[in-house]
DNA sequence: GTCTATACAGAGATAGAC
DNA sequence: GTCTATCTCTGTATAGAC
């Protein structure tokens, strides 16, 4: 979890911070020297050169929270949850936007984003396909357990994973500018509410109907 | 619409090109220069330097399609269209990602974000306020004339937008390491489609029940 | 308006003393 | 493992001839 120690751990925590503020290419060894409060070529006594501190990064996203919105528990463990398994998701993705570490990794992640094909296979793997493969296999469960109305699994999964991811991103641009979030913030919880009140079947009206 | 003519236009469209493919800072002078295939000094005859170009193309962006999703009408003109109008919307997201210049404008912008404030506040007034607040209002129209149940018009809003610019961003994702865009394109219609069956309200079951 | 030449600053990286 | 010094390259921008 937690990284290196001493220098190395201070270097990696000051670059990824301003990577994820101004970008990579703009950051300098200069810059990140000088927070750190070392000399300019103390750096190379740590990483190899400019690019293993990004290659650094990339591995730790891996091992990161952010991607983890099932907390590493399979979907039959949890569909039986319903609107309560639905409503923890988006709040993981609420508290990944509020813990300091995570939400610069997720910074991080945009800002690269469209730069490096590393990370892109790496967020469209890891944080796109897995997530959704797993919302997938959860919604298909619980529609045949007729807990929501049958439709289209993926469908489902897109539809629930695209406002929180939006929303997540909302809030980092906000911040970005240190503007109020508060209003974004509500909306995790408002998602997963409205979202499993229009799938859900709802039992009492089919007692009424029949 | 179209910018200018002869040489400023191709150093315009060759920048635009190169910072939305590797970045603003990543772009250098020289290589803009070659591909329009003049010197790299030629270039200050027709820009003051690097930043104004830059400007130039972020005071293109808002007269570009890419923000007008309800090409310039309002919501009172529209809002009884219902269903169609959500389609016409999410038809609009679509057709931008197939357009080879509002694409690169979205590429840029999305490239650009966390790194330049001026962009971040054009996102957030034309792009995301201007079309969430419309939504909005054409949500609420609706809830009055009762074609959908009522709830927050701002929540139903932001619902609908932020899948239809979740599946833009996979779009051009996936483009940038040319993948298929086939399965996510199907995506914007869907959306709407869903969407519209989960907030109407269905007279036939209406009349059903009284 | 484009060229060649060049100034100048800032970047990444290495060498060698301590 | 950190420092000072320095190398080399690359980038933006300007000057002045054509």
């Amino acid at each position: 979890m937690s990284e290196f120690k001493g220098t190395k751990q201070k270097i990696y925590s000051t670059a990824l911070s301003l990577f994820a503020e101004q970008g990579y290419k703009s950051t300098t060894m200069r810059q990140i020297a000088k927070e750190v409060g070392i000399q300019q070529s103390a750096i190379y006594n740590h990483f190899k050169n400019k690019e293993d501190i990004l290659d650094t990064i990339i591995q730790q996203l891996e091992s990161s929270h952010l991607i983890n919105i099932f907390e590493n528990k399979e979907p039959q463990e949890v569909y039986k949850k319903g609107k309560l398994l639905l409503k923890n998701i988006a709040n993981i993705f609420k508290l990944i936007t509020y813990d300091t570490k995570t939400d610069l990794l997720f910074r991080f992640l945009m800002q690269e984003l469209f730069n490096n094909s590393k990370l892109r296979v790496f967020y469209n793997e890891e944080f796109y396909q897995k997530n959704v493969k797993k919302l997938s296999a959860v919604f298909f469960m619980m529609m045949q357990d007729e807990m929501i109305e049958a439709t289209d699994p993926l469908l489902l999964a897109n539809e629930f994973f695209s406002p929180l991811f939006f929303y997540q991103l909302q809030i980092t641009r906000l911040k970005a500018d240190n503007q109020s979030t508060s209003a974004a913030a509500t909306l995790f919880e408002k998602h997963a509410e409205f979202f499993w009140n229009k799938i859900k079947i709802d039992n009492s009206k089919k007692d009424t109907l029949f």
